[in-house]
DNA sequence: TTAATAATAGAACACTCGTTCATTATACAT
DNA sequence: ATGTATAATGAACGAGTGTTCTATTATTAA
């Protein structure tokens, strides 16, 4: 009866989660993406409605990847915090070069996106790193209950610290690409406060 | 012979600074500026040559002025290590209202400029926060010589952490804007690992 | 083979971008 | 008061923005 499209929805999402990502919201023009994707404005629009509307994708993309990541990370280790050492381990040095960025791409939308110019967009970023926070303090209290933290510990406290921590080493990671001491910091997060 | 500017340079920067500080190098356009600080194009072009160059001029300004905080910090503190949790306890705190944002505007130029599009800016903002990061190590190497902190701690690693950790806050501040939390942290960064 | 349907291409739209420039206004030296 | 140098104005430029739309192409059911 008809015709499906024949460009693979998942892939073209990819391309532009990474152009997003490398270049961010306002840096990424719509000509930008139809090279990187390789698809004309009329297909495009057809399948994502917006600029906007394919940002909201590519970056929900970008988080359910890193969420398989710490998924990942904890089905391979023997312990909740082990796990969790991984996943941060993987995030930072692993990413340091071919990413597009060594940063995070839903800091940097919480960076560049306003309240008065990208009301809708900020909100969707805010919402997925609350997620992410909520994730973080769900293994934390999986640890307390293995006895691998004592019962006194904050879950919600700890996962903030943990995504002050992640954000900051991704960062500076941008600044000063010294894997020797990004991995000395990433030790450091589980062995002093507010951990022990 | 001719006649003078009528607007105060210094008062135009610091309203430029504060437009690029919320709204970012690609969310600030020229008509933005033009009306923020009151002047037509032909002045601002006349006295700031271009887009970027203006920004140039913000960004130093503003690292200039959080400089000025730091020291004013130190100045009216006992030891260099109460100056520098003063200062931060301004920087974060007292910063979460009323400011254009309370992220730090050269994290967010950090975050959002690229190497292929906006090589220029970015080394620069790379040369302010080197400058930072070395200011904070000298005064961590006073604290050193001052026996607060002792003679084993390695001084620019020390200011590395310091700033993973300033970065770190600022950015989560954005999403959770949360000052007993945040004092919290603000705390403990200087009594766990690597600090003791 | 034909008719129906949907995907695609790419020109074009209205608007905004950073920037330039001819003009007008202003202030000081003579 | 006048001439001169400079500051300020704001219309205008070409290029780029996100988006729309029509014509074309391709696919499948009948």
């Amino acid at each position: 009866m008809s015709k499906n499209a024949k460009f693979d929805r998942t892939e073209v999402i990819e391309k532009a989660t990474n152009l997003y990502w490398e270049k961010g919201y306002h840096g990424t023009s719509m000509r930008n993406l139809q090279t990187a994707i390789d698809l004309r404005p009329g297909s495009i629009y057809a399948t994502f409605g917006s600029k906007d509307n394919l940002f909201k994708e590519a970056i929900n993309h970008y988080a359910a990847q890193t969420g398989n990541l710490l998924q990942d990370c904890l089905d391979q280790s023997a312990t909740p915090l082990t796990g969790l050492k991984l996943f941060i381990k993987k995030l930072i040095i692993d990413n340091l070069d071919g990413k597009p960025s060594c940063m995070c791409m839903i800091v940097k939308s919480l960076s560049e996106l306003t309240e008065s110019d990208n009301k809708e967009l900020l909100d969707e970023v805010k919402k997925i790193l609350s997620n992410i926070e909520n994730r973080l303090a769900g293994i934390i209290t999986d640890a307390i209950d293995a006895d691998e933290l004592d019962q006194s510990k904050d879950a919600m406290e700890l996962a903030s610290y943990l995504q002050v921590q992640i954000i900051g080493l991704r960062t500076y990671a941008r600044l000063n690409n010294n894997k020797e001491i990004v991995n000395k910091f990433i030790d450091q997060i589980f062995v002093g406060a507010p951990f022990h």
